[in-house]
DNA sequence: AGCCAGGTTTAAT
DNA sequence: ATTAAACATGGC
């Protein structure tokens, strides 16, 4: 049986995060209430975000809600310790992090007036950032969850994962879960995957990355301080981590908008739609339009994919 | 109805 | 070298 802890419905600590402006906070945050099945990062509309973070081996329940506009942000922070209180600081970093309040839009949109189609687009996701995952770890795995598979797919299986392995609390009646740790999916075994409908390819690709984490043969902690090449280098030699999967995860963890994942499906097809009059592209074709954002390649491709989304 | 969805590796041609 | 197969389901 799996003890349930309830959180207290008391925050002990409340503070605030300024975003740079431009910020939406909804659109923002939006994405993660883009699929059923997200049980990770929870957001209602006109709601909070919420998710049970694991900071430095505590879990800490944080609900953020925004008290500003686009033009003027700021959210509202309440946490709940599991037990102990980490330092608050280490809280907001990585809430900064995840809901990536630091960027900088202005270079981007300046260069973006340029291009038809992407001005366009940033007029309808205006101030919307891209949200970053907890750990590099948990963007490698999704990312592998993620490989050749509709995404609301993907969501669902990643859904299962977590609900089996990821630490569980209530809140106000609800459930959250934190993200597993690598050494909850080191010990698993390929047939309990296989079970939470995880191919089995998938299946050791995650038990073998999560083993070389736990192990020290990959050192996730350093990753930060290389370049995307070196980074891509070192993960590409992990059965499982190809091209397009490191550089998804340089994007989705890291939040570096330089790394583009030029082989990416969806990318694909939606630079074929608005810039190649339907007609297939390559992931040539993809690099050759997007390098020239230069710095800022990887966050045109997260407007491009959004569109998408809109259709 | 059927086909395709945010790849990558391995094993068989 | 090249190719097929492997995870499952909502939308078109």
């Amino acid at each position: 049986m799996v003890k349930i802890k309830c959180i207290k419905t008391e925050p002990s600590t409340i503070f605030r995060i300024k975003p740079t402006s431009p910020y939406n906070f909804d659109l923002t945050v939006g994405i993660f209430s883009k699929f059923l099945g997200e049980v990770v990062d929870i957001f209602y509309i006109n709601s909070a975000y919420r998710r049970l973070l694991n900071i430095a081996g505590n879990y800490v329940f944080v609900s953020v809600k925004s008290v500003g506009n686009v033009d003027n942000p700021e959210l509202y922070v309440e946490v709940y310790p599991e037990d102990i209180q980490p330092d608050e600081n280490l809280i907001k970093q990585k809430l900064e992090h995840i809901l990536s309040t630091n960027i900088a839009l202005e270079g981007f949109y300046s260069m973006m007036c340029e291009d038809k189609v992407l001005s366009e687009i940033t007029n309808r996701l205006y101030a919307l950032r891209p949200p970053r995952t907890e750990s590099f770890y948990e963007a490698l795995v999704i990312a592998i969850i993620e490989q050749q598979i509709a995404l609301p797919i993907a969501v669902m299986n990643k859904g299962y994962l977590v609900r089996k392995y990821g630490k569980k609390i209530l809140f106000d009646g609800k459930e959250y879960y934190a993200f597993p740790a690598p050494y909850a999916l080191a010990n698993t075994k390929v047939e309990d995957l296989r079970k939470l409908r995880l191919s089995r390819r998938k299946a050791e690709y995650i038990i073998e990355l999560s083993t070389k984490i736990i192990n020290g043969e990959l050192d996730l902690a350093k990753i930060n301080s290389l370049q995307n090449q070196e980074i891509i280098d070192i993960l590409t030699k992990i059965r499982g981590i190809g091209k397009w999967t490191a550089e998804y995860a340089i994007v989705r963890g890291l939040g570096r908008l330089d790394s583009l994942p030029a082989n990416d499906v969806a990318l694909r097809k939606v630079v074929s739609t608005l810039y190649y009059g339907g007609k297939e592209v390559s992931e040539d074709d993809v690099r050759k339009l997007l390098d020239k954002w230069g710095k800022y390649k990887g966050f045109a491709a997260f407007y491009l994919l959004n569109m998408g989304r809109l259709k």
